[in-house]
RNA sequence: CGGGGCGUGGCGCAGUCUGGUUAGCGCGUACGGCUGGGGGCCGUGAGGUCGGAGGUUCGAAUCCUCUCGCCCCGACCA
């Protein structure tokens, strides 16, 4: 992509409404625009970056058995009237008349919709098991958004919704998710501790949060010190093997980890000394709820005995809007966004400092389809943000560095021949080098290679 | 929903208390010039009727009433 053609409106100062360091970011990067509160739209540069993360989420929920789908973002009452939910939402819920004055509603979430689904055409246990995902736009009309789009009205979400015929089955599909949470955030390049979460009426221990840390995180977590240490990128695990799944899970699970109004400092197993206190963002939630939904809107099988036994439910949420804004707070400086490679918006940034110059000009002209040819990849194809404008270098340097393109390989005219300098985004390394040894090094670069592989 | 605050060119702000000539400033932007490796400088422009409606007054961005929007704190949430 051509800077010179491209709509990226960045501006130097942060618009008053912006609080937070993630939510000033992304409004000088000019990726989001707010339409109304808690509503946003995406330009360009965000909606790239939203749309890599869902990828990211996307092939990690197809990896685990999961298979997408796409229901709708109006609903029809009656559904929510028969789970009793439609009472229950409050006015968090937006309701909607349609031109026959039917009651409607923008959706908040799914479990009725999904079960209605799956009760019509799930009959037998050998219909099971299940997992069936939707990312999709929601809304919650919160009393007071904010945070940006950590915390709007409108967001995307990835939910999905497993059904099994027993308990040990549910167990299963809830282990695999929890395994697929910590991948996902890991590909994000983000540490995401699962925390004890309240299951609210249901009960039970299986409901987990997935938290990042960061200073303008909305809860207050509270977890044992041995997490510095632990491994969370759940590498060489096969979702097939049942056991290893489930070791897995018990490994993870017997650290301590729970939000405030999960923790209780008298019974706490861990010794004071021995627990950070922190704040975090809620990035995902999972949670086991049985026969919910199943039992009062009839979703059943029969069983081997020709029982009729209502579906075991689960549900597995990640905020993917939000997550755009949690990346950031987890990684920017006073520069601007330090973005993960696999979530840039691109992976590498052509800064031509002299595109008057035909010298310089030729040369960063042939890079840049050099570049193209090399690290174009589906599904997102233009991976290069070539900077021809005619701007000083210092704005072209503070731009690339506040939208925080990973690699940045920049040309002038005062270098001779084939001499570039290579900055690296997150450590601010600069490399004067030759074009070849520059790409050998992004090369090099773990992510970039398994991507140009 | 309770408490607080703010709406003045695209962005950030001053002016409002103590009504009074063409409503200012910085950034951005258009054009010209000087520059040229971390948001440079000079000059010349464009762009707002002061969130909206009503009222008071000879006169309203400024005072009054109503209204809409947005933000912050609290309670709630992916």
């Amino acid at each position: 992509m051509r800077m010179s053609e491209y709509f990226m409106p960045t501006l130097k100062e942060s618009p008053k409404e912006a609080e937070i360091v993630s939510h000033k970011l992304m409004l000088r990067a000019g990726m989001v625009k707010q339409t109304s509160s808690g509503i946003y739209a995406w330009q360009p540069l965000g909606f790239r970056v939203l749309k890599r993360i869902e990828q990211i989420v996307r092939e990690e929920q197809n990896a685990t058995g999961a298979q997408e789908i796409l229901m709708p973002t109006l609903q029809s009452s009656d559904l929510w009237k028969e789970s009793g939910r439609y009472e229950d939402y409050g006015k968090e819920m937006l309701r909607i008349k349609d031109r026959h004055e039917r009651d409607l509603l923008y959706g908040p979430t799914n479990e009725e919709m999904i079960t209605d689904i799956v009760r019509t055409h799930v009959h037998s246990y050998k219909d099971l098991p299940k997992n069936l995902y939707h990312i999709q736009w929601k809304f919650r009309d919160e009393v007071r958004p904010r945070f940006g789009v950590m915390r709007g009205r409108e967001f995307l979400m990835k939910d999905n919704y497993s059904f099994d015929l027993d308990y040990e089955g549910a167990l299963y599909s809830y282990q695999k998710m929890f395994l697929a949470y910590l991948r996902t955030y890991t590909r994000m390049g983000l540490r995401a501790f699962p925390m004890r979460a309240d299951t609210g009426p249901i009960g039970g221990d299986l409901s987990h949060e997935f938290i990042i840390l960061a200073d303008t995180g909305e809860s207050e977590v509270f977890a044992d010190k041995k997490w510095n240490e632990v491994d969370l990128t759940a590498a060489g695990l096969s979702y097939d093997n049942k056991k290893d799944v489930n070791d897995y899970y018990e490994k993870m699970t017997s650290i301590y980890a729970a939000t405030d109004e999960k923790h209780d400092p008298e019974n706490c197993p861990v010794a004071t000394d021995q627990l950070n206190r922190a704040r975090g963002i809620e990035v995902g939630h999972i949670f086991y709820f049985g026969t919910k939904y199943s039992a009062p809107m009839k979703a059943t099988v029969q069983n081997k005995d020709g029982e009729v036994v209502p579906l075991e439910m689960g549900s597995y949420g990640i905020g993917v809007s939000r997550l755009v804004g949690a990346i950031i707070e987890a990684s920017h400086d006073d520069s601007g966004i330090i973005w993960p490679e696999d979530v840039a918006p691109y992976k590498i940034a052509l800064i031509n400092l002299d595109p008057e110059e035909s010298v310089c000009n030729e040369f960063c002209e042939k890079l840049y389809k050099q570049l193209q040819d090399e690290f174009n990849k589906a599904p997102f194809f233009d991976e290069i943000l070539y900077d021809e404008r005619k701007a000083r270098p210092g704005a072209k340097f503070a731009d690339m560095d506040l939208i925080g393109i990973p690699w940045q390989i920049r040309k002038g005219s005062r270098q001779d021949g084939d001499t570039v300098t290579l900055k690296k985004r997150d450590s601010d390394e600069k490399h004067e080098v030759s074009i070849g040894q520059a790409l050998d090094m992004i090369r090099e670069s773990s992510q970039l290679n398994k991507k140009a592989a």
